[in-house]
DNA sequence: GGCACAGCATTTTAGACAGCATGTC
DNA sequence: CTAAAATGCTGTGCC
């Protein structure tokens, strides 16, 4: 099929022709049969990399042409910013919500397309954003995460109220292949269309002493390394023009791997050592340094620990040819497209809390495999597995290769994700009583593949006691409704119990302290840990010994609960560390985490103490204040003594260290010591800035009645600038 | 007694969404 | 419960 002779708006029809498209590829050919240019409801379930978003995007050119407005959901933040700008100029405006992205909201209602996270669409939902009711056509892409245990439920929920609010929207599911594909596509009400076809050539083997065994024949490998299988491997495909990537299971192994690959590699590049010398400049951490050496000889390593601006470096430095090989966590494997002529998957098996060495799912590798061949650069992709021995050969292949697809199920049963749902259900107006309540989920894809609720109104209503009793729920005669706690528990975003924890803690403390209400907030279900490790016991116990009379929450009794506890205190010092302005390079070193882990962690707990605040305001007045302040800390990384001087723009964390260790400590003190002084602390064009802001405050606050919050203060006076 | 080191025992282990209100070095 | 690599610990041999 021909885009020449398709219905579409013409100019991303000359976009595509101008680009060079001329025809579809067959399963984009069969989504416009069945109808998904006209706005017909679609599963398409097929393949990583064989069109799913160009034909997505045909569609919604169609409906903005009917004047229609498109939601298109994505899993991934850097998903999210990766498909905005493939979307921007192409003669219909885009606009991107995610929790790091978000013009206002009246204003994103004005985009012809709006890509945005799953959880971003429930919070905006939940604050009840107009523009949601305009939205004609949803796509849902990566559908399949619909089984996830943490954000499926999410994924589940914001489409049956999407489809509840706007009862006449054209859903569009885009999906890895599945075993159950036409029950997800029942529960649409949608034409489905499934297909192995790929755009490129992939071929899937195991490797095993020194070829690679295909069902089509054998692929010979020079051994150059003879104690490392992956390594000949990784070599083998760099040596034929390729790139690799290698995905292993721990960060460890991603790191030792790039070393070695670079010890082999040994590129001269110059465009490398740049690359090198950049991240060298702001590499503290021995992570840092490890990943600029390696990189300097073109092989580089890919984790969560990695800061942004060095997975950025990986990622360009990969994309652009001049690094070889990376070796890989499942970061990649989900995120960005960064596909590599040759993956390897190295280890298949993955260490899981509780239940020690496991084989990852099928669904998993074939994320992986799925990365292999770049379409019209790579003439084949090669997908390889690493067996022990002969005898594994087949077993991988079994287990993998010609796995069946898994089969995707609701999660929305489990009563962990129901607290959060159900609230929002009510407090957003989507079920008033019981019975409405029950109608809403019987629309669920749990209903939809069970054929009965008999055990999600079981778990529904155990979420609905836990609500009544936390007192975000008030159930009178026949009505639920939503506490002014429930409201803004629900706005909020955060899970209940985490939010019935930390007002429950506050409420029976007499005083205040930041230590206290950090271990609480780490407490919480929503804020992400740290592993505590043997050798870390005999520090976090000195920690309760000198701090005991500051934890808020006690020390449990059950040995199981400990771990809890223990790891929630490890969390907390970390972040103490961070607001102690102990440097990013010195806390990873102690902590033995990555600075992108540690600002994850900063990252999540401002959004918990910015919650914390709230709730306090409702029942811990008392605290409100210093928590304010806290989070002030936290957000800049200060000390308290810091807090006057970050108020003025352009002073952050440094600037202010700097200013205070002068001596100055107020803007007061600021004005006071003179536009020279205060230039030869942070530079001549900073110091003028701050001084003008200082003039104008001056004015403004003269002029007004009262300026008894200066906080609100600042505010105001940014406004009207 | 002190040290180097082999060899065995123990430890450790992936990822990432959300609020708010705009500006760090 | 499962693996594998790094690190920790112990005992030996040597001066």
């Amino acid at each position: 099929m021909q885009i020449g002779e398709l219905s579409l708006p013409e100019n991303l029809k000359q976009y595509y022709l101008s680009a060079g498209l001329l025809d579809l590829y067959p399963p984009q050919a069969e989504c416009v049969d069945k109808g998904m240019l006209a706005g017909k409801n679609l599963l398409v379930a097929i393949p990583t990399a064989s069109g799913k978003t160009l034909i997505a995007e045909m569609a919604m050119h169609c409906q903005i042409a009917r004047k229609g407005k498109c939601l298109y959901i994505v899993p991934l933040k850097a998903l999210a910013s990766e498909k905005f700008e493939e979307f921007g100029n192409k003669g219909v405006r885009v606009g991107i919500a995610t929790g790091d992205f978000d013009r206002r909201d009246d204003m994103l209602g004005r985009n012809d397309i709006i890509v945005a996270t799953s959880e971003k669409v429930d919070s905006l939902l939940r604050n009840n954003a107009r523009w949601l009711s305009d939205i004609s056509l949803l796509v849902i892409d990566e559908v399949h995460l619909i089984d996830s245990a943490n954000r499926g439920p999410v994924i589940e929920m914001v489409i049956a109220k999407m489809r509840y609010r706007n009862p006449s929207m054209q859903i569009i599911g885009l999906s890895a292949t599945i075993g159950n594909p036409k029950v997800l596509a029942g529960w649409l009400d949608a034409e489905l269309v499934t297909s192995t076809w790929r755009p490129v050539d992939l071929r899937q083997g195991v490797f095993c002493k020194d070829r690679i065994h295909f069902r089509e024949g054998e692929r010979k490998v020079k051994v150059v390394s003879k104690t490392f299988d992956d390594l000949n491997l990784c070599l083998d495909t760099i040596e034929e023009g390729g790139q690799c990537l290698v995905f292993v299971s721990s960060r460890r192994n991603a790191e030792a791997f790039a070393k070695r690959a670079a010890g082999a590699i040994k590129s001269e590049e110059p465009a490398l050592k740049e690359y090198a010398t950049e991240l060298e400049k702001t590499a503290e951490t021995e992570m840092g340094k490890t990943l600029a050496t390696c990189i300097a000889r073109g092989a580089a390593f890919h984790h969560a620990g990695l800061s942004r601006p060095e997975r950025k470096i990986v990622e360009e430095g990969f994309r652009k040819g001049f690094i070889k090989c990376i070796s890989s966590t499942p970061t990649l494997a989900a995120g960005l497209n960064l596909p590599a002529r040759r993956v390897i998957i190295r280890d298949y098996l993955r260490f899981t809390a509780g239940e020690g060495m496991q084989p990852i799912p099928a669904s998993e590798y074939h994320q992986m495999a799925g990365r292999a061949g770049r379409p019209r650069l790579d003439p084949y992709g090669e997908a390889v597995l690493i067996a022990k021995d002969e005898g594994q050969v087949e077993e991988l292949f079994d287990w993998y290769i010609e796995a069946p697809a898994e089969e995707v199920h609701s999660k929305i049963a489990e009563e962990s994700a129901l607290y959060t749902h159900v609230l929002s259900l009510i407090a957003s107006g989507f079920a008033g009583t019981r019975g409405e309540l029950a109608l809403f989920m019987d629309r669920s894809f749990y209903v939809h593949e069970h054929r009965q609720g008999r055990l999600m109104k079981k778990a529904v209503d155990a979420a609905l006691k836990f609500l009544t009793d936390a007192g975000m729920v008030l159930e009178v005669g026949d009505t639920l409704g939503a506490t002014e706690f429930g409201t803004l528990v629900s706005r909020l975003y955060i899970d209940p119990r985490s939010a019935a924890l930390i007002v429950s803690t506050l409420r029976e403390r007499e005083e205040y302290a930041d230590l206290g209400l950090l271990h609480l907030i780490c407490s919480t279900p929503d804020m992400p840990k740290l592993y505590v490790r043997n050798t870390d016991r005999g520090a976090l116990d000195h920690m309760i010994e000198t701090h005991e009379g500051e934890l808020w929450i006690p020390i449990p009794e059950e040995e199981e609960d400990q771990e809890a506890f223990y790891r929630a205190l490890k969390t907390a010092m970390l972040l103490t560390d961070w607001a102690d302005e102990l440097p990013d390079a010195r806390i990873c070193e102690r902590y033995s985490v990555g600075p992108g882990d540690v600002f994850g962690m900063v990252e999540s707990v401002n959004w918990l103490l910015h919650a914390s605040g709230e709730l306090s305001r409702m029942f811990a007045g008392a605290f409100h204040t210093q928590i304010r302040e806290y989070e002030t800390c936290m957000k800049n990384g200060i000390r308290r003594e810091l807090l006057p001087l970050v108020k003025l723009r352009g002073i952050g964390r440094v600037r202010a260290r700097r200013l205070f260790n002068n001596g100055i400590t107020t803007p007061e003190a600021t004005l006071a010591a003179g536009l020279e002084g205060v230039s030869k602390i942070i530079g001549r064009g900073i110091a003028e800035q701050v001084f003008a802001q200082l003039e104008k405050k001056r004015v403004v606050t003269s002029s007004t009645v009262a300026d008894e919050d200066s906080m609100a203060g600042q505010s105001t006076l940014s406004r009207f600038r």
